[in-house]
DNA sequence: TCCTTCTCTGAAAAGCTTTTCAAATGCAGT
DNA sequence: ACTGCATTTGAAAAGCTTTTCAGAGAAGGA
């Protein structure tokens, strides 16, 4: 059995409030004492018993995360970043990995719930009415990450995506490619599919290359997926020499169909990739692509949480972080 | 301010005790009164304090998982069957990230400590004796997970990292190669290290090959390691023509590297990874490779943790799960 | 020496739930 | 109608800590 902070103090020959103060506010308790008080907590390895003080702080110091897919690397990295802030304020970090289904994010949420987490980090793209009732059901305080609300104002922290996919597809036509499709997020479950999608249209539009707008296949976050969009493409417009996909997974997804088919990527055709994950510079290609902060982004998350915790209110809602174009070696000058 | 279950019952008209039934065994109160509870806490969205009850049941049905690298697609992949396990469990899973660093992998056991986690799945390669010391001293009880222990009797689960090294190594042999190198852990601080050293040597042994016993370079965890021991390996020599390596992300390493320096893979040299994590199939070429039952792994050891922690015991205490060759593009024949 | 003031300590309450135990209610049988 | 039994209910205790409040003791001043 656990001790208690009984037992700290029946060892110590004092009283269980005096114990408390030790390990609360030593300098009101008399130095001798307090050291026996130490002797006796070090000799039991007593530990104060957290649902004992949770019931007294009425808080957790736990945080809870919702991320739609753990293996993807791009939430791996967040999660570091996350984690770190949550050490630097003093939470544990309660991951949960929803796979995409409602019915688990709901039941994690519930889960998030009894366990009384002092607030939420939703990573999962779209904010579905649902959720957002029983978040607000639950009265806990909760941010989103890489994703944002339009309805409600809530907290978030993300990149320009529109912006981004601008520079991302004006970068392939400085390059001198006229002929540019895109793999992009299917639109339904996807809170970045239409912004980047926008960005794909301003900078054709921005430089006459109007005839492209159409060349848009969609895959649902997998590489098969993204291999099978791009074996769309192809067929489709098989004098495509420029590929902007919205996601690294994305771009080797479609650098590998290429492959198959004795396509030389850059050689004939040029992708370009976005997130800069980890593997991004370890593909073979290595990707050019849109570099996200990925692990700021996550640090930033957890203390824009905290920020809403303890005072609840966050000083600038909408936050944006700056991506950037990173030059590798999938993309060449046509 | 969050409803308690005095709230329930005065809006019920009832005493708390029979609330608390009507979550518990709902079958001794009358139905009357039972549907105007149900109705109360669906009202007021009630949901029972975990820190009340923990402290009651001694339980808080939560598992913590220590990894030393959530970045690494090893991992992730584990996290992913832990958590379906935790699920069907009824746990919830708190995971952290040691980073591969002791100090916070110690502050980590702290945090368990005091959230008093039932139990704790220990992935992090080597159990030191002061992790041992601490874990014991707080008594968590703990298994270990693609690790094992030699010294004292801890649950594990693991592959035969000697056997499956053997394989991967035989495979190479049978392929015609016999200018055999190896990208390895270095031994310090990895559990995984020796065994698959001597299953390569075993291999190399058996079938007369005994010079390349000395072309083995160590890499810490990291492609870019790897990357950097390839080039010390082709360097003292040159005629190498199979690289076995111990982790998918070294096999890519020194793919990397070889194409770097214009060498053909798998044309002129075949380079077979470790692990089958998800990349493998993705890497350009994909992978050769040992497979692990990732996902298995992760499952098998929340269920080996949870027996530990209902019973007190666990009936195979060190556990073998089956790995398997792929065969893909990174390997030709000699 | 006695009183005041300050420092330090312990008892008790609060925080929320589950569970035990006793009381109350309902019902059947005589 | 009354006894006895089963069913249902409420009061209270337990689980562990923090915190408030009051009291004990010491120190200092008159």
């Amino acid at each position: 059995m656990k001790p208690t902070i009984r037992d700290v103090a029946k060892l110590a020959g004092v009283s269980i409030s005096t114990v408390s103060r030790v390990m609360n506010a030593p300098e009101t308790v008399v130095e001798s004492k307090r050291l026996k008080v130490l002797d006796a907590i070090e000799e039991l390895k007593y530990q104060p018993n957290s649902f004992a003080r949770g019931l007294i702080y009425r808080k957790s110091y736990t945080l809870g995360l919702l991320v739609p897919d753990i293996e993807n690397m791009y939430y791996a990295g967040m999660i570091r970043g996350m984690q770190d802030a949550c050490i630097k304020l003093g939470y544990s970090l309660m991951i949960c990995n929803t796979d995409r289904d409602p019915e688990r994010l709901l039941s994690y949420i519930d889960a998030f719930h009894e366990k009384q987490v002092d607030g939420i980090v939703f990573a999962s793209d779209m904010l579905f009415p649902e959720y957002y009732d029983k978040l607000v059901g639950c009265r806990i305080p909760f941010v989103m990450v890489s994703s944002h609300c339009d309805e409600y104002d809530i907290p978030s922290v993300e990149v320009d995506d529109e912006a981004a996919a601008y520079d991302a597809v004006k970068f392939l036509i400085e390059l001198g490619h006229k002929q540019i499709g895109m793999i992009g997020f299917n639109h339904a479950n996807s809170i970045s599919g239409p912004p980047r999608m926008e960005g794909f249209a301003r900078a054709l539009k921005e430089c006459g290359l109007e005839q492209n707008l159409e060349k848009v296949k969609y895959a649902s976050h997998r590489f098969e997926h993204a291999y099978e969009a791009s074996h769309e493409l192809f067929s489709e417009y098989p004098d495509t020499t420029a590929v902007f996909c919205v996601a690294d997974e994305f771009a080797m997804g479609t650098i590998s169909y290429l492959k198959d088919r004795n396509v030389l990527v850059p050689g004939q055709v040029s992708v370009v990739g976005f997130d800069n994950i980890r593997m991004a510079g370890m593909f073979i290609p290595k990707l050019t692509t849109i570099a996200q902060p990925i692990y700021e982004l996550g640090y930033r998350s957890a203390e824009q949480l905290h920020e809403l915790v303890t005072t609840g209110s966050v000083k600038v809602t909408r936050e944006k972080m700056k991506h950037k174009l990173i030059v590798r070696e999938s993309t060449r000058e046509r």
